[in-house]
DNA sequence: GATGCCGGGAG
DNA sequence: CTCCCGGCATC
């Protein structure tokens, strides 16, 4: 493609060289690079046993924490400078880094998930508790080829239900190569065998470190069967539970003359085996903190399960942990700090809602007798899930910045709480004049208030551009709102709840006010709009402007930078009514063109790169706005 | 023919 | 989402 554009590009302009010259520059380099990099990775890692590189190759890389990492490749970028945190992650991003990262934290999951229960020897199944070793790579150089094992908090088994059944398999397959190699393989089993064979013990360590990814992986291919047995499992979960702490303990003792990891570089099989009872003991601990919180696992598990219908549906991994939380800290306080930065250390820390199912019943609301969301969530859920699960990283598009909010879309009422919770309580006495019975809820509200996201850091885009707006806050500050009601904090990862919310929110009575960031090109622009566009988190400022916002709509074509020349007919910035049908109608319109000059004409072909971006693309001038 | 932009496609 | 470009409407 490249080649091509550059090869039009030159021949239509013949600039000069600076933007023509540019591309090619660098282009070739990276190209060149690229290529090279997943090579590499793969070898590096399965030094000790010839491993086979296809296998970890599998794309399934998804990055474990990638719900959390899932932070937009795009946004990605920019959020990656300002936080180092999101950079330890998984922003990697595409060269090097990250690519190799990547690439063999997903070998290695993969094995990880079910099978990878094997941990320890003994046993039974405490595969529970996995302790999961996560492996980074110190560099991303391939060179090294070694890699770090970091135990991992014990949350990690909660997490998922389903994980854990997964896990019980492993635990039988778990007896490891030996066994393996027997076979005993079920049917999942054997899947996981499979993978792992390969690799050795390393892998078992680094299996841990991939369960949760695994689990999603795992999922897919068992989610059938894993699906009707889940509730079994958690069941048996629990019971195991209590076993395995016995057994833990025991371990523990044992082990804990060797407690002293040894930082797992090139570790034989035997300083795995070691190093694992010490990950049990960990995790052990870890886990005695948090069996008080098992219950409400094992409750959250069910609910979640009945809650999806499709095995993809549940993220309960990352939800789990948060039952967990408690046992979590511990893990991530754990030995290494590469690991706890990395393992989800995006989810904000009351963040509640999970990530995969968007609206906000779950979190606090959970209790709510039945949420609405559930049809359009299902749908988004799974695409999102699988992305998770299919291929690559799947830059998920989560800005670290967003907040949520949930204004009342009552008219005239306009009130923006911060927790859902909150809200339908006000909705509910205060609309609905249900009084009484505060606590009940036939999920009624939830059409009367939508969510809205905020964009805390909207530094990024074209600043100019908001800058007459809001001179407040920038990204930095905290998420706490001042806010009442408020007992749930924002999550950063709402945007799928938003775009969930959406459907829902248009029945209701008012305007539903989607705070959108637009615009992809508006490289300079002095733009104006008045109200705008972006919304920036400032306790008082909230509730208020609501009533003018440029609300954009997902459907409309125009960004609402953008003023129109004429009004033919849309206008799109007087919302208030219209919104419930998106304006499709006013396809046709097309811009009259404007009178002003445009950057063509200022710059001339010869300065293409002083054009602003929407020029550059043939989109409308933003700079010289008609 | 030159411009300005919309609609779409690719990554 | 970002970046581009084909192609149409206007100058």
């Amino acid at each position: 493609m490249q080649a091509r554009r550059l090869a039009k590009r030159s021949s239509l302009g013949s600039r000069r060289g600076n933007a023509a010259l540019q591309p090619p520059g660098p282009a070739p380099a990276r190209e060149g690079a690229l290529p090279g990099l997943p090579l590499p990775a793969p070898a590096p890692a399965p030094a000790p046993a010839p491993a086979p590189v296809p296998e970890s190759w599998r794309p399934p890389l998804p990055p474990p924490r990638s719900a959390g990492t899932g932070p937009p490749r795009a946004a990605g970028a920019a959020a990656a400078a300002s936080s180092p945190v999101l950079l330890l992650l998984g922003e990697e991003d595409e060269d090097e880094e990250g690519g190799s990262r990547r690439r063999r934290g997903l070998g290695r999951v993969q094995p990880k998930p079910r099978g990878g229960a094997e941990e320890e020897d003994d046993d039974e199944e405490d595969e529970d508790e996995e302790v999961v070793v996560e492996v980074v790579d110190g560099d991303d150089d391939d060179e090294d080829g070694e890699e770090r094992f970091v135990a991992l908090g014990p949350g990690r088994q909660l997490p998922k239900g389903p994980g854990r059944g997964a896990l019980k398999c492993g635990g039988r397959v778990r007896r490891k190569e030996e066994e393996r190699v027997n076979h005993k393989v079920g049917s999942i089993k054997r899947e996981m065998a499979f993978t792992f064979q390969p690799e050795d013990l390393k892998r078992d360590s680094s299996k841990k470190l991939s369960h949760q990814h695994l689990f999603p992986l795992a999922m897919e291919e068992d989610v059938k069967t894993a699906d009707t047995k889940k509730v079994n499992r958690v069941l048996d979960h629990e019971k195991e539970n209590t076993r395995s702490i016995c057994l833990l303990e025991q371990k523990r003792k044992v082990v804990s003359s060797n407690i002293d990891v040894p930082p797992a570089r090139e570790m034989g099989n035997d300083q795995i085996l070691r190093e694992q009872p010490w990950h049990l003991a960990l995790c052990k601990e870890v886990w005695k903190s948090s069996e008080e919180l098992d219950m409400d696992k094992v409750t959250a598990a069910m609910v979640l399960t009945s809650l999806s219908t499709s095995p993809l549906v549940r993220s309960p991994p990352v939800r789990q942990n948060e039952g967990l939380s408690g046992s979590w800290k511990e893990g991530g306080g754990v030995p290494s700090s590469t690991s706890s930065s990395g393992y989800w250390s995006w989810s904000a820390p009351s963040d509640q809602s999970n990530p995969s199912t968007p609206s906000p019943p779950l979190s606090a609301d959970s209790f709510k007798p039945f949420r609405s969301p559930a049809p359009p969530d299902d749908g988004i859920d799974e695409a999102e899930a699988s992305n998770l699960l299919f291929d690559e990283p799947i830059p998920r598009k989560r800005k670290n910045s967003m907040k949520v909010m949930f204004k009342c879309l009552w008219k005239n009422c306009g009130k923006v709480l911060s927790t859902a919770v909150g809200m339908q309580k006000h909705i509910r006495t205060i609309h609905l004049g249900r009084v009484g019975e505060s606590d009940y809820s036939d999920g009624e509200e939830d059409f009367y208030y939508t969510e809205i996201k905020l964009n805390t850091d909207s530094v990024a885009d074209g600043l100019s551009s908001l800058a007459p707006v809001s001179p407040s806050q920038s990204l930095a500050s905290p998420p706490t709102f001042p806010i009442p009601d408020s007992s749930r904090t924002e999550t950063p990862c709402a945007k799928t709840e938003t775009k969930l919310m959406t459907p829902l929110s248009r029945s209701a009575p008012t305007t539903l006010y989607l705070v959108h960031t637009d615009h992809a090109y508006q490289a300079t622009p002095p733009v104006n709009i008045p109200g705008s566009a972006k919304f920036t988190p400032n306790g008082s400022s909230f509730s208020i402007s609501w009533q003018s916002p440029p609300v954009t709509f997902t459907g409309i074509p125009v960004s609402p930078t953008h003023s129109h020349p004429v009004g033919t007919g849309e206008q799109r910035q007087h919302t208030h009514t219209v919104l419930s049908s998106p304006p499709r109608g006013t396809v046709s319109l097309r811009k009259p063109r404007g009178e002003g000059k445009k950057c063509r004409k200022v710059y001339g072909m010869e300065n293409r790169d002083m054009w602003c971006t929407a020029c550059r693309w043939k989109k409308a001038c933003q700079r010289f706005i008609d």
